[in-house]
DNA sequence: TTTTCTACCTAACGATAGGTAGAATACTTG
DNA sequence: CAAGTATTCTACCTATCGTTAGGTAGAAAA
């Protein structure tokens, strides 16, 4: 499952065939079947675990923050968690990231129980931004998981800083683009 | 070639057979190679008519201001216009955006000379945004434009308002999470 | 000692992919 | 109308895909 959370992040989803998967792992294909019935479950497997893997990045690093914290303080948490999980703890959630779009339809849904799940914590989080307005919510929600997302398709952890990173989206998320940018 | 926009939008790239984009067009596999060379060629064609039409349109929106508007104002109609290319316009921007990704390098490099002209409008919509720091701006550039594209991947123009979402979006990029967002 | 399980193997299947050769048809122009 | 060009056709090729069938060596369990 490394192996193909690695490949599937690099390559995408139909680029990569159980053939490459398994060179890699040092066996030949249908040895994959022994492991997993099917691609498709293999990659709901991964799907499925990429988004486990940040949620509980995120859930740990609020839990580490002291009670009574400024919500404001609480969202540029998470979304630090969520960059570096994205960015640098496993290909996992990078590889659900990137393929997601590219799923047939049924195994998009086969993931989207773990995602709404995942979403709840970013509501939870947004809430206090929204005035209690459900609908503003609603946009927010995947709004601010879809910025955070995007950094993948641009941002490269090996040349630029990624704590550096966090600061800089979570300047511009909470205060905005009017903000001026300094140091 | 609108056919294969639409397929491609829809399905991703490599999902999208030759003989589905001829079947639709109503004619068979190879008389697709009277017109392009190869699924590279038509990719190709594709993908950068998704970002000319999406400059054009953004280019066209900011003429159309007074001389002399507000940069933030210009930075909401350039936001608009986008919004409106990538969900309403045509399938050619919305498809380059699902699909670059999923892209062979070799593919994604014959793109990147029209989307680095089309960053540029972006670059000097939020110069002013960042006195004229050039890491801010290298960090606001792709972020913005990301953001925005993120937005294909949960709005669906047919459910929600699009004009609606477009002042939310703007609202949240220039003033931050912090501003309350009610009505 | 007999049986079952684990983790792989080789060989091959049907389906589908992008692509090619060359004949047939449609359209335009002298 | 004839010639030539533009476009689409039929028929086929090779490569690769996910998957199945059937088997094997060795460890574990009965």
């Amino acid at each position: 499952m490394d192996i193909a959370a690695r490949q599937f992040r690099a390559r995408g989803y139909a680029a990569v065939s159980l053939r490459d998967i398994a060179t890699e792992a040092g066996m030949r294909t249908p040895s994959l079947y022994y492991h997993f019935p099917s691609k498709d479950d293999l990659v709901i497997a991964v799907m499925n675990r990429g988004i486990v893997v940040v949620r509980e990045a995120v859930t740990a690093a609020l839990a580490a923050l002291p009670s009574g914290t400024d919500p404001f303080a609480r969202l540029g948490t998470a979304m630090r968690a969520h960059l570096r999980a994205l960015h640098g703890l496993s290909d996992y959630t990078s590889a659900n990231v990137r393929i997601f779009g590219q799923l047939p339809e049924d195994l998009r849904r086969a993931n989207l129980p773990e995602r709404r799940a995942y979403q709840a914590i970013w509501a939870d989080l947004l809430s206090p931004t929204c005035a209690g307005n459900p609908e503003v919510l609603a946009v927010r929600v995947p709004f601010v998981i879809g910025a955070l997302n995007a950094t993948l398709e641009w941002f490269d952890p090996a040349r630029g800083d990624l704590d550096a990173l966090a600061d800089q989206l979570g300047q511009v998320l909470l205060t905005g683009l009017k903000e001026q940018g300094g140091k």
